[in-house]
RNA sequence: GGUCGGUUAACCGAGUGGUUAGGUAGCGGUCUGCAAAACCGUUUACGGCGGUUCGAAUCCGCCACCGACCUCCA
């Protein structure tokens, strides 16, 4: 097994040897979407950067258990602690149940996951189902000290848990820093300071999603769904915690809190972050109008966008770029990136029909190594591109005739476009959507247009030879008075 | 205001203290009945000003601009 891996830890703020807790055993786990709306091109990022994770660990012959969660209860609209719950408000607005809402919104998720090639997850939990947990945990967390109770709910006690741990270790923020940011917002005399946040909080008599518990009838906060889960799934210690880099702070900074809280030790030894998207050098956002759902992005219905782009021009535009580094979308670069694509299918396609010699000029072992160089070195995916590309501009040569490939380089190539291309980027041949029923049509129309040529130019002889070969695969002409039809015989 | 990150050629986007990343587009050429594809070559690259160095786009400082987070966000 390879044993080189590099990943970037954000916790470290370095680079680092990724060595498994329990090798072969990995535990991944990654924020997954609160399911409120449809999926966008902000949920393609994280999806498309730990699929190829997953995907490189598998190969590279891991154990792997990777947990993915559906948040579908507590997360609020305004501050973490108050506003109303993003998915109740939904069900409010289209006259759902909250469940309805969640099924819908999960239901495009999965479809739009299953689009881009992402393989799915080897546990998908919803924090819905794991109420019982998360009050086992809060239990734990009031026990020792780290939360207490106010009118019903119950908020993790910061201060405490600075004395004996240190907060904003993710970070780098400060706690009195941020008491001094923090804005007052209603409700938090609840609170014994403005930066505690909620574990559970009392339902108001209106909230519809409430559970019963020791404290009130209510609800789980937000960031305590993932320490639950990922303690359930993959235990107190876990190797890899992922997600987009706006959920470091605060989602992260509160589950290492909470699972440094309840057990004693800093729950995740790999943190990865993905970076964000911005289009045309703009971040998204609904109010600035240029909000792209993956629907709309597959389909080509919305107004920043000149055409549709394919699920595959999507994933490979995403790899081509650097996962920690920001990604700007533009109709420019995507349409480069559906060109390149193209260019990269095609000459896989051409490399099965390429005639062996008895020499070769490329030395396919090298190539192999440079390309998992480039995944050991923090999932250097635009590196590892770049290498294939090498390989594409040798295939078309070798058409060209002005290189060479013998027959165990043809076998070994065409294994490691099999390798990189499909198994580990992920990536898949789009054929262009025509359907064998359309191409017919197109084709017959064609030859009908022909034949008419030619029966104008009263070319009797190419004109009967159309007809005659048609019929010889047993398609029947039919002259009509004006134009003509075609069946099957 | 605080914290952090970025600024690379027409566009996207890697990377490195001295040697062509790659894709797309443009230009010239080869090939071709024409076209397409492919191949070869090519276009003011490294925000500005200082410093360290034999040598910096790569390290350091300052400035400008952009962005993220600080409030829900992938």
């Amino acid at each position: 097994m390879r044993n080189n891996l590099l990943i970037y830890n954000s916790l470290a703020k370095k680079k680092e040897l990724f060595k498994p807790l329990n090798s072969p055993f990995v535990g991944m786990y990654v924020c997954g979407p609160t399911v409120y709306s449809d999926a966008h091109l902000g949920h393609a990022r994280p999806a498309i950067t730990f699929d190829l994770l997953y995907r490189y660990l598998i190969h590279l012959e891991y154990k792997v258990r990777y947990v993915r969660n559906i948040t579908d209860v507590g997360h609020l609209e305004n501050d973490a602690d108050e506003g109303e719950d993003k998915i109740e408000k939904k069900a409010r607005f289209e006259h759902l149940e909250p469940m309805e809402v969640v099924q819908k919104y999960m239901n495009t998720f999965y479809k739009n996951m299953a689009q881009l090639n992402t393989l799915h997850p080897s546990i998908e939990p919803r924090a819905s189902g794991h109420i019982i947990e998360q009050q086992e945990l809060i239990k734990i967390l009031v026990d020792k000290g780290y939360a207490y109770e106010t009118n019903g709910s119950v908020y993790f006690d910061l201060l405490t848990y600075n004395e004996k741990y240190k907060y904003g270790i993710l970070s780098g923020r400060l706690l009195d820093e941020l008491q001094s940011n923090m804005r007052t917002l209603e409700g938090q005399d609840e609170k014994r300071n403005s930066f505690d946040f909620a574990l559970w909080k009392k339902a108001t008599p209106e909230h519809i999603m409430r559970w019963p518990s020791p404290w009130s009838d209510g609800f789980p906060g937000w960031h305590l769904e993932c320490s639950a889960m990922s303690t359930k799934y993959l235990g107190e210690e876990f190797d890899i915690h992922g997600g987009g880099m706006d959920l470091q702070f605060p989602h992260h900074e509160c589950e290492i809190a909470q699972s440094t809280a309840a057990f004693g030790k800093e729950p995740v030894k790999y943190w990865m972050h993905n970076n964000m998207i911005t289009i045309n050098g703009q971040k998204m956002a609904r109010s600035l109008g240029n909000f792209i759902t993956l629907d709309q992005l597959f389909s080509g219905d919305h107004p920043v966008l000149k055409q549709p782009y394919s699920p595959m021009t999507i994933r490979f535009f995403i790899l081509q770029a650097h996962y920690r580094g920001t990604i700007d979308f533009s109709n420019e670069a995507l349409q480069a990136a559906e060109k390149g694509l193209q260019k990269l299918m095609k000459a896989i396609e051409t490399l099965k029909k390429l005639k062996p010699t008895s020499i070769s000029t490329l030395d396919v072992a090298r190539l192999k190594n440079k390309c998992y160089e480039a995944l050991d070195d923090d999932l250097n995916s635009p590196i590892l591109l770049s290498h294939l590309f090498e390989g594409v501009k040798f295939i078309n040569s070798v058409v060209d005739g002005t290189e060479k490939i013998d027959s165990s380089g043809h076998e070994s190539l065409k294994e490691l476009f099999k390798i990189f291309v499909f198994q580990i980027l992920g990536l898949k041949d789009e054929k262009t959507g025509i359907s064998d029923e359309k191409l017919t049509d197109e084709l017959m129309n064609i030859i009908i247009n022909l034949r008419q040529d030619a029966k104008n130019n009263k070319d009797w002889p190419a004109s009967d030879k159309i007809r005659n070969e048609l019929k010889g695969a047993g398609i029947l002409i039919k002259d009509l008075k004006d134009g003509a039809e075609w069946e099957r015989e």
